[in-house]
RNA sequence: GGCGUGGUGGCCGAGUGGUUUAAGGCAGCGGUCUUGAAAACCGCCAAGGGGGAAACUCCUUCGUGAGUUCGAAUCUCACCCACGCCGCCA
């Protein structure tokens, strides 16, 4: 959520700010903010003048009870500005509320140095890692997978449509050494907490990360419970310390959580869907880091190098991505998006967006610390990126390391965890 | 699912209609004392919002929402959550 305050303060430049998304729904949404705002303030001052007057002769009855003395008059012309308070009260609360439900959908303000426009104005930064020749036609990994005996999407039509692959055998045993690799890198080596969290949440806890109440199409709900399944961990992890007020020695908090992610994708199939391009639900390593609000630049560029890292160490080729304005998700200020080559498909594709959010989900969650004993809260900054997710993984990885018999080769880094350092075809 | 108990500030916890402008404690901050620290003592210390250049001032908030009343932490109703016991269950 941004701030209200610097609408009113700067209605022209934030205007302008947001308007780098390219969504004219945004700027009749804040124009709509401005107007109820407005209308508001000019409420709530009558309305708090009036109750002055009624609290200050409250307090003269009281006085008169006491005293003995007959208070009737009083009395009874209280209770006629006590209807009109109640009924500027009213009108006030459904303002107040119709005001907060437009701010929510208003998006967080790009950070001033991405690049404006649509996805096509995305901005490589850089690139790592060699993009593999072959003597031969690679193959793309849904056929691999299923040479391999690794992965069974037929099957998972069969139980839930299409987009819940299933893995078997070497498939499922890969699926958790990367889990695991993921999980020791980010704990061991980068400082995380590991949480496992629930990956059924509340209306509350979608509204604190920004899903809600703008994207509920895009998400499985359970309407019996009104929960929802978890589109990523950010979620659960973002929303830990939902309505907390957080001591600043605490802070950075990073936060590390594997999970599975469910996602309606609602389109049409077609060839960017196919395999385990877009499916309906994934596994994915989530880092969350909370922060100072000074931190925060830095941390952006450590949480992308920790998610980096993990490609890195998978000996995948990859290329980091700044997302233009128009690119940028809902809640985010700014992005970088790393995309893995994938040899069989031929094209890069996103298997971690790393973001900070500034204060637009601490705002929205009320993510707050005291920035020294005895000051003002704040809210915190935070941030996440994919550590990253699974699928789109596995497809590099058979991609990329095939050979002409149909073997893969596993990179080293992931021998430990499946016991092995080829997968052979069935 | 049934019955019961409870939800109060950063934390703990008192409080059954009007000096509650929420007691008291812990934590935090400042001070006295001390070579320094601790202890002791004294003082300060909730959040959100409106108005104002500022000093300041006003309003709201005791799980949430509605109601009774001139006035609600306190009374009524509904809901949510936590805990305990019973039932069911991996």
């Amino acid at each position: 959520m941004i701030d209200v305050r610097l609408l009113r303060q700067d209605p022209g430049g934030t205007r302008a700010a947001l308007m780098r998304r390219g969504d004219a729904a945004v700027g009749e949404a804040v124009d709509a903010v401005l107007e109820l705002d407005r209308r508001w303030r000019a409420l709530v001052s009558e309305t708090e003048g009036l109750k002055a007057e009624r609290n200050a002769a409250t307090e003269e009855v009281a006085r008169r009870k006491r005293a003995k003395e007959p208070a009737d008059e009083l009395l009874a012309s209280l209770k006629v500005s006590a209807d009109r308070v109640k009924g500027l009260d009213t009108e006030t609360k459904a303002l107040e509320a119709e005001l907060h439900e437009t701010l929510l959908r208003i998006p967080n303000i790009p950070h001033p140095d991405t690049p404006t426009g649509p996805a096509e104005a995305n901005r490589v930064l850089r690139a790592c890692g060699e993009v593999p020749a072959f003597a031969f036609t690679p193959k793309p990994h849904w056929e691999l997978g299923q040479t391999l005996g690794i992965l069974d999407l037929q099957r998972g039509v069969k139980l839930s449509g299409s987009g819940f692959p299933v893995f078997t055998g070497a498939g499922a045993r890969l699926v958790r050494a990367l889990a695991n690799f993921m999980l020791d890198l980010h704990t061991v080596t980068h400082g995380y907490v590991e949480v496992s969290p629930p990956y059924l949440v509340t209306r509350a806890t979608l509204t604190g990360t920004g899903q809600l109440p703008k994207f509920e199409d895009d998400l499985y709900g359970l309407p019996t419970d009104d929960l929802f399944l978890i589109p990523t961990a950010e979620v659960p992890v973002t929303n830990l310390h939902r309505d907390e007020l957080l001591e600043a020695g605490v802070l950075p908090l990073a936060y590390v959580a594997y999970t599975p992610c469910f996602r309606r994708e609602a389109g049409a199939a077609g060839k960017d869907t196919r395999g385990l391009l877009r499916v309906h639900q994934f596994d994915k390593v989530e880092v969350v880091r909370l922060c100072r609000p000074d931190e925060s630049a830095g941390e952006h560029e450590l949480i992308t190098a920790h998610a980096e890292e993990v490609l890195k160490r998978l000996e995948l080729p990859y290329r980091v991505l700044e997302l233009a304005s128009g690119d940028t998700g809902f809640s985010a200020a700014r992005t970088y998006d790393l995309e893995v080559w994938s040899a069989g498909v031929g094209a890069w594709l996103e298997c971690s967006s790393a973001s900070t959010f500034t204060d637009f989900q601490a705002r929205r969650a009320s993510l707050r610390f005291r920035p020294a004993p005895g000051a003002k809260p704040e809210f915190v900054h935070t941030l996440n990126a994919s550590g990253v997710a699974l699928p789109r993984t596995i497809a590099a990885l058979l991609e990329n390391n095939q050979a002409a018999d149909g073997s893969v080769r596993l990179p080293k880094a992931l021998v430990p965890y499946f016991g092995a350092d080829r997968l052979l075809p069935q």
